[in-house]
DNA sequence: GTAAACCCTGAGGTTGGCTTGAGAGTCACC
DNA sequence: GGTGACTCTCAAGCCAACCTCAGGGTTTAC
């Protein structure tokens, strides 16, 4: 049997903080090995392994919520894979969108910056307001209309 | 001179509820040209247009924050070409790294599913922990690594 | 004249993932 | 035995961009 680890020596493997581990205790994420009488919460080597997942997890999108989804139905003794599955699937068609969605607001900005390039700065005394202000308008209503 | 707007018909013509337009006065976005005795808040067509465009900057990530940059800088009454073009330069960029971070984590999830797809679903009894998730664990250390 | 539809202020709630702070107990080392 | 590093609980704060509610006053249409 293994050295049981202090939440700050669990935080420190972990890369996580004290109070991140606590907090994830409180949506009960991950549950401490044992509390000692003082009060102390003591870790196995696993929990190290639990934090990295969690962490790993939320890299691919995940939210704490579908991780305890994910660790809830593990809990019960079923396979997880199916469910996993169905959240790789939906996360995969999120991130579709969000990259089509950003890329279009990146050409946008673009073609945006292109079309300033040649044009001098406004005079102050001339317009009511900042020409690149009214063009943004115009190029958004243009773009609005596809 | 035109007629001048009640909160709730300038929410109707912008597309906005009154709620927001308080909000937005609130952060000194949005200022009613004329507030009456009774309290009452009239704007201008002015202000449409001004909705319109935090809007539609809103749609090119700037932040409110920003918007308020923006309108300040032209209350100086500067030019703010330069500030909005460095605004974009930098909307540009964060976008390409999202897009980037975006595309890497849905390739991530790709390659997982692929990896998958041939895989029978665990045996409950069989697994400590879903080997779908100790494969994440390791796909996502490789890919640290990386 | 009355009822519906509008307007006001001010405070609090929402979401997610934490962080910070107060106030106090515990432990390890010298 | 003291002091500094650690731990505890509970509560509140933070970010952004709003939304909702309570408890009023006002206007407008019939």
């Amino acid at each position: 049997m293994k050295k049981l680890l202090k939440i700050g020596e669990l935080a420190k493997q972990a890369h996580v903080t004290v109070a991140t581990i606590r907090y994830y205790e409180s949506l009960h994420l991950l549950e401490p090995m044992s509390k000692a009488e003082n009060g102390y919460r003591y870790y196995d080597d696993e929990a190290v392994t639990r934090l990295l997942f969690i962490k790993q997890a939320q890299t691919l999108q995940f939210s704490l919520a579908e991780i305890q989804q994910v660790f809830d139905v593990r809990k019960q003794g079923e396979p997880v894979c199916t469910l996993v599955k169905t959240l790789i699937d939906c996360k995969i068609a999120a991130l579709e969108q969000e990259i089509q969605q950003a890329t279009a607001r990146k050409t946008m900005l673009e073609t945006y910056r292109t079309s300033w390039a040649a044009r001098p700065l406004d005079n102050p005394s001339d317009v009511k307001v900042c020409s690149l202000i009214e063009e943004v308008r115009l190029t958004l209503n243009r773009l609005e209309a596809i």
